[in-house]
DNA sequence: GTGAAAGCGCTAACAC
DNA sequence: GTGTTAGCGCTTTCAC
């Protein structure tokens, strides 16, 4: 038998049955009294709510659960929890999960191993949760399967999927509209601070957001310089490291854009410790618009954040709640905020009497 | 009959049972020999497993709460998830979830009532969680006792408790140093950016640091003036809003000592739209050591937020696997970061010929 | 070392 | 409108 819990502390809690013996009808009548259905007599439903309440009984999800295989209860799988992007959205969802009276379970997947082992595992989802909501987390179409033979709803952040709903940026957009601005401004060495290589989540954002740039590139007819590229983990240490390299270099870019606004941030902090003022001789883009982006004044390629987790959240009850899953997308709209840390590039730093003519628009 | 979930998607999970009969044993032996038990022969053991990984058999985790009363889950409860502070908590504590096979269920609190209902409520926390984090969220006597009757386990970051473990920094001791950090400096005109008045959570943080701020100018005979005090929400914009109004006023600070980095950049934020340099005519002074704050060059009273987060659900764990719930009380180290913000105050701006001899040390 | 069987506390037919 | 009852899929005594 299975309680032996009740060990310590308080007495045995009110169960069904005790409501029901209590109020003088069946379980049948509690359940269905607590639980608003319909084909409950008016009095008969006050007077067992007025019991319940008196025994402070509380349904127990378990049981629930286990009788009608819904737990209540979604994951928010996310790469890392400790970055702005990611706790944003994480507020989003949960902030839609309270209202809907759903539990949010937080995952983190840090890499590609417990990745699939969230998918594998034993301990892993399975008939915990009604669906997931993925942010930023590869899922080939197999996983997808897997997710569906389950019966799992499923809506991804960023990411496309080919059996369910998404929803996210054009990143390629995004990557053109930052490189356009800075070429705009007159700039033809652009360095781009991307995000990590050593584990590869494989996945899109840095690769979407790098054609963009290149794409921007291109169509002003500048090549692209694989030296003043370099990785930068999407976290400030990452950023200024990378931009630190950059500036050491012989020829060091005259702007960059950072695929985040953190690694923007960390390039930053390279440049003043370099001496490099900003955006005098360096200019900065990012990407979020992040809380202290104003505070720093960078300008940034913003995208509303916590409305993605709601709103991906939405989608997914939506599905929980019987909508069929196919594979839409939803674009939420971006846009530059230009602030003080892009201008034109300096006048090139060459003796008197050279000059330097491959400056200037195409 | 409790299952017709399963209309949709894939056929029918495997169960202990289908399991059991697949290797010829019981279900009793399937599960002892899922959970690692020891009275199962190896042979016996090495068959069940084998089979459960053919059928790719997961125990529902459903039935294993059912009948344990064990939910294998812990709830982490926060004010607010969109800040840097709980973010970092939330990731401390899932990690160490994570290594613990426990689900992590995220629960924004952000008002008295929804912290209310999340203690009473039919939709709460009872049966679907093993324990719980409080994060910096204030708990009466009372909701200790009900939780320890519904045999929950208890561990709150920031806040003491009567009945359960705490962790946290010595509140007091942050505002002391940081108000001493500017006194030090020469600063007699010190401005307070506190935490938010309006949606009285009574939580302890700011009260604490508030009187530590007091204790310091009480111990350098510096009346305090409470024109130079503000709520700034501990979020960017309402350290920016405190720090304008503050600007404004006839005789502004000369220092301000803002409760989070978060508000302090806020500060920083009004300080240049204002034109007033840093730390020229203002010095700020924060608090937690924020990713950014590196970026900003802020002085601040650094904690070290994640590993709170962690150790606080290690020290859950514990309760979770027998251990006393006691009053017990961690204390974390902090430690002043005193970077590029702040500087001595600025020779007063009064007409030649003028001296004011109030400034010194004591 | 293994099995039989009684729960855990609900929900959902189905009957009345 | 209400009651009866058979599960949901596990865990855990207790016997052997």
């Amino acid at each position: 038998m299975g309680n032996t819990a009740h060990a310590s502390g308080g007495r045995r809690r009110a169960t069904i049955e005790d409501v029901a013996a209590s109020a003088g009808v069946s379980v049948a009548t509690v359940s269905r009294a607590m639980r608003g259905l319909p084909n409950v007599a008016l009095s008969t439903r006050e007077r067992v709510l007025a019991i319940a309440n008196e025994l402070s009984y509380r349904p127990d999800p378990a049981a629930a659960r286990l009788a009608t295989g819904r737990a209540r209860a979604i994951a928010v799988v996310v790469p890392l929890l400790n970055s702005w992007y990611f706790s944003q959205v994480v507020a989003g969802a949960e902030a839609v999960c309270a209202e809907e009276g759903y539990d949010a379970v937080v995952m983190g997947v840090s890499s590609n191993a417990s990745r699939r082992a969230l998918l594998d595992t034993t301990t892993s989802i399975h008939r915990k949760v009604d669906g997931l909501v993925f942010v930023d987390v590869a899922l080939d179409p197999d996983d997808e399967s897997t997710l569906a033979d389950r019966n799992l709803a499923l809506v991804s952040i960023g990411g496309f999927n080919t059996h369910f709903p998404s929803i996210g940026i054009d990143d390629v957009a995004v990557g053109d509209i930052a490189t356009s601005h800075l070429l705009e401004l007159g700039h033809r060495r652009i360095g781009l601070i991307a995000g990590q290589h050593h584990d590869p989540l494989d996945f899109q954002v840095p690769v979407l957001r790098r054609r963009g740039h290149l794409r921007a590139l291109e169509r002003w007819g500048v090549a692209a310089d694989p030296s003043i590229e370099a990785a930068g983990n999407f976290s400030v240490v990452g950023g200024r490291d990378a931009m630190a390299a950059m500036l050491d270099l012989a020829e060091p870019p005259t702007a960059v854009f950072a695929m985040s606004d953190e690694m923007a941030f960390g390039a930053l902090l390279a440049a003043r410790q370099a001496g490099v003022p900003v955006p005098g001789e360096l200019s900065v883009v990012g990407v979020d618009d992040h809380d202290v982006s104003l505070v720093m004044g960078l300008t940034t390629v913003r995208q509303t954040v916590a409305d993605l987790g709601a709103r991906a959240t939405r989608m997914l009850m939506a599905q929980l709640n019987g909508a069929p899953a196919v594979a839409t997308r939803e674009e939420t709209p971006i846009e530059l905020i230009v602030r003080e840390t892009t201008g034109a590039p300096a006048a090139p730093r060459v003796p008197p009497g050279h000059r330097d003519e491959t400056r200037g628009k195409p």
